[in-house]
DNA sequence: ATAATTAAAGTCAGTATTAGTCAAATTAAA
DNA sequence: TTTAATTTGACTAATACTGACTTTAATTAT
C-alpha cells in the first residue's frame, strides 16, 4: 500500500470510528494527539477529506467543550446537476443570471415558489448593492454556490 | 457525546423546567448550587441562550425575594418582538446572532426546516467571508432584512 | 421615618479552553 | 524540474468560566 501519509491515516481513522453511525464527534487536540502531529493538521485532513462533494458536512465550537462534528450525508439524485450549475456560476455571476438559474431549479421542481422567492430576495441587487458591481457579482456568486450546495442533500 | 459543558447543561435543564410553559421564574442563587457552579453562570447562560433572538424575554429583581423570570415570547403575536430584531440585525450582524434568529423563526413556524437550511447557506460566514470583517456583517444584515420583509410579504 | 443590615441579582474584566487560519517549509508526484 | 500535496507552528478567534465589585430591594434596628 503506496501513500501512507499521516492524512491519508487519519482519513481512514475516521471513517472507520463513522463506521455505521451518520455522525462523529471528536476533539481536534485528542485526535492531533492520538496520531501525534500537530491540531491544525485535522483542520487539513476535514478540509480535503470530509468536504461536501465527498458526501461530508462538518460542524464545530470552539472554547470549553468544543467539538468537531462530522456528518454523513446522503447526496441527492440531483447533486450532480447542481454541482454543474455550481462550476458555471464560478466566481462571479450577474442577478439576470442568477433569476434563470432560479427559476430553472423552480421549474425542474427542486425550489418551491417560496424557497425561490427567498433567495431572489436574498441576491437581489439592492441587497448586494456595493460601490463596486465586481464585487457585487463575486458575493452573490458565493451565496448562489452555498446555496445550491447545501441543496445537494437533506438534513 | 455532545456538550459537555456546564452552561449547556444548565441551557438544557432550563429549557426542560420551562416545558409547556409559557415561562418559569428561578432563584439564581439555587440554580447556581444545584450546578455546583458560580452564580453569574446563570447571567452567562442566560445572556448567551436566552435572548430576544432566540424567543426569550427575561426580567428580574435584585434584593430580598428576588428571581429571575424568563419569558417565552411568540413572533407571531408580539409586534414588538419583530421590531427588537430588526433593532438587533440593525446595519450589521454577526453569524451567530443571525443564526439564532432563523432558528426562532423556524420554531415558530415561520420558516420551514429547509428554507431555514438555505438561508443559513447563504449568510454563513464562509460565505460572506470577506477582507473587510465589517462588510461581511453589512451584507449578512442586508440579506436578513430583505429576507424578513419578503416573509412579510407572503402573509 | 430613617438608617443600617441583609439578601438578592448584575457587571465586567481577566483567565482558561477550545478550534481556525495562513503561510512557510518540506515532501511527493508529474 | 516544476507543481501539487502535506506538514508545521505561530498567531487569531470564539466560547466558557470565575470572582471581585456594584447595584437594587427588602428587612430590621434605631
Amino acid at each position: 500500500m503506496q501513500s501512507q501519509n499521516i492524512s491519508d491515516i487519519i482519513e481512514k481513522y475516521l471513517k472507520s470510528i463513522l463506521g455505521d453511525s451518520q455522525q462523529i464527534e471528536i476533539k481536534r487536540s485528542e485526535i492531533a494527539e492520538l496520531f501525534n502531529c500537530v491540531p491544525s493538521q485535522i483542520n487539513y485532513v476535514i478540509n480535503t477529506r470530509f468536504t461536501i462533494q465527498n458526501g461530508y458536512v462538518v460542524k464545530s465550537k470552539r472554547g470549553g467543550g468544543g467539538y468537531i462534528r462530522i456528518v454523513k450525508v446522503n447526496l441527492l439524485d440531483d447533486s450532480d446537476v447542481i454541482k454543474d450549475l455550481v462550476n458555471i456560476i464560478g466566481d462571479g455571476i450577474d442577478f439576470n443570471k442568477s433569476l434563470q438559474i432560479i427559476q430553472s431549479l423552480f421549474q425542474e421542481d427542486l425550489l418551491t415558489r417560496r424557497e425561490s422567492n427567498l433567495i431572489i430576495a436574498s441576491i437581489d441587487k439592492r441587497t448586494l448593492a456595493f460601490e463596486d458591481r465586481q464585487i457585487e457579482n463575486i458575493v452573490r456568486a458565493r451565496i448562489l454556490i452555498s446555496i445550491l450546495n447545501r441543496l445537494r442533500y437533506d438534513d
